[in-house]
DNA sequence: ACTCTAACCTATTCAGGAA
DNA sequence: TTCCTGAATAGGTTAGAGT
């Protein structure tokens, strides 16, 4: 809650099912100025219409830079900027912690969306990588199939096991000569997105 | 320890605008 | 008319100050 604001009088709370004619500043009229008030010495009262109507107005393009660019520099608001901003953009001190907050959220919305990128091209890449091993394991396999089989002839013997059991176990027990540390030393590209704003 | 205040966050609503 | 974006709201959490 914005309590930076001035003192506002004394409003009787709404009916609950007229609900959306506050908002949680206890501000009636979101779209009637502090101005407007001080003028008037009251709220004024819009027609529902009107209200619907002034509600939700999109910021202006100029605004909107000057706010982007305040984000940039830093994406918290302390309350000396915001009273800057919004007498620099004629915007509420509200509207000003709003557009921050609503764009915070878009910002780590993004980080996850490119957090997720990374991820899956790094996911790419080993599954990529595992399957090239699978594959130079099978050639391996078949390889030393031949070179025992042909080494059993030349012996003129025979062995009680089968010969793709023998490559399993050679295998297993001796030719399996990926470290850890390997494993741990594949290069993982990053993905390249660039850190936009929006 | 408890209360109050003021900031923050997530989820949601709904108007404005583009397709 | 539909769908998406973003301004605004609702309600919850948290941190810090005061008692």
């Amino acid at each position: 809650m914005d309590w930076h604001q001035s003192a506002k009088p004394f409003l009787p709370l709404p009916e609950p099912s007229l609900s959306f004619f506050y908002n949680y500043n206890n501000h009636p009229y979101p779209a009637q100025t502090q101005t407007e008030l001080m003028e008037t010495g009251e709220w004024l009262v819009p027609a529902m219409d009107d209200y619907r109507n002034k509600n939700k107005k999109r910021l202006k393009r100029d605004q909107i830079e000057v706010l982007e660019m305040s984000f940039v520099e830093k994406m918290k608001l302390d309350p000396e900027r915001k009273k800057q901003l919004s007498r620099e953009l004629g915007l509420e001190p509200r509207q000003v912690a709003v557009w921050f907050q609503n764009r915070r959220t878009r910002w780590k919305t993004k980080q996850i969306e490119h957090s997720y990128c990374s991820l899956k091209h790094q996911y790419d890449v080993i599954l990529k990588e595992n399957q090239k091993l699978q594959e130079e394991v099978m050639k391996l396999k078949a390889m030393l199939s031949l070179e025992l089989g042909f080494e059993m002839h030349l012996l003129g013997g025979y062995t009680e096991i089968g010969g793709e059991e023998i490559v399993e176990q050679v295998v297993d027990q001796s030719f399996c000569s990926v470290t850890e540390e390997d494993c741990n030393t594949v290069s993982l590209p990053h993905c390249h997105w660039s850190v936009a704003p929006y």
